[in-house]
DNA sequence: CTAGCCATGTAATCCGTTACATGATTGG
DNA sequence: CCAATCATGTAACGGATTACATGGCTAG
């Protein structure tokens, strides 16, 4: 009974757990998305704005029209407590392992079919792509610690930019060690 | 001019991939990613059989009706001269950063909403996971190296299981340091 | 004046999984 | 006989991005 069904619903409770950090318009949680959660969650307007109407729909959020003088009209949203009950209970399920593929994984498995420069190039691109991630991280880092007033929630970005820091340099680590790997077989091969 | 159109396509180059290794038909190409591939890609039948049959509309393999006594009749693929070469040139294309999605950092992101205990238990399950993830490439890994005929592609399979590893690695160690914080705000909390 | 930011929203499209439908053979 | 495995495929659905459409204000 009750086929238990998969929804993802990610966004939803990604606009929802905005909405509880007291973000207001639906702009505003762009911004956000794009500046300080940008290394591990994305969100494109095309999901935000329906979704805000819905939680509205269903009574986890509210809505209200200002209109400010030399300035757009806006829609400024805020989480209910039927709202917040909801987040803190999706927020202790355990996630269910998501299924990811890698691109450059799927490339350097099929690497015998080009030659070995060619791999090469491909691992020394991820590895620029990965110490470029490492830079913006120091950044928001930097960024979140300096001011005094910390936000209530700042460790717990801390702790998912020192999530986003280990797997860079895990990488970065792998890179080395897999172009070394790949010169020894362009040398075996002559 | 020419819009530069982002389509993935990764199903596409994954199924010519599949057949340039000589899987030959869709279902042995499933197995495959299920116990080779599952941890960096994975694939559906609502992708594959859709995918060889457009393949073979753009002259990139071959499709021939094999029937056998005793057995179901099934569809052979076979890449094509096209088909390899279109593949060669995906491979030396740097991959574009894929945005990902992580359901945990969400949660984590949100932890100050919930029980301290309910937070450690999110990262300990995910350290089980990744413990079990661990032992699942190793299984993968010493198949791969057990017998003597080395595959063509098996130097490229253990980089990518290196680096399923080095990742789990780091993020067994940042689970730990996580936990350790997360005991740190709990205490200051009292 | 014009580029860029604030601000909202929708429609088309793509990508992918899940569920369903079918059916033969083999091994226990 | 029944379950598992081999084998193929489609339809429905869901989730997410992209592109488009609109428009006012501000700073250079």
């Amino acid at each position: 009974m009750s086929s238990p069904k998969k929804r993802r619903l990610g966004s939803r409770y990604a606009v929802l757990g905005m909405l509880s950090m007291g973000l207001k318009t639906g702009y505003a949680m762009k911004k956000h998305v794009e500046g300080n959660l940008g290394h591990y969650w994305s969100e494109s307007y095309g999901q935000i704005y329906p979704t805000l109407r819905q939680l509205v729909e269903e009574g986890l959020a509210t809505c209200s029209e200002e209109k400010r003088k030399g300035k757009p009209t806006r829609n400024l949203y805020a989480i209910t407590p039927s709202g917040r009950k909801e987040l803190r209970e999706w927020l202790v399920v355990p996630p269910e392992p998501q299924p990811q593929r890698s691109e450059l994984l799927l490339k350097l498995s099929l690497g015998d079919r080009v030659a070995s420069g060619k791999c090469q190039k491909l691992i020394r691109d991820y590895r620029e792509q990965c110490e470029r991630d490492l830079s913006y991280l120091g950044e928001i880092e930097s960024a979140l610690r300096e001011p005094p007033p910390k936000h209530r929630d700042q460790p717990y970005w801390l702790m998912t930019l020192r999530h986003g820091r280990a797997i860079r340099e895990a990488e970065l680590a792998w890179c080395t060690e897999t172009l070394e790997h790949l010169g020894q077989l362009a040398g075996e091969e002559k």
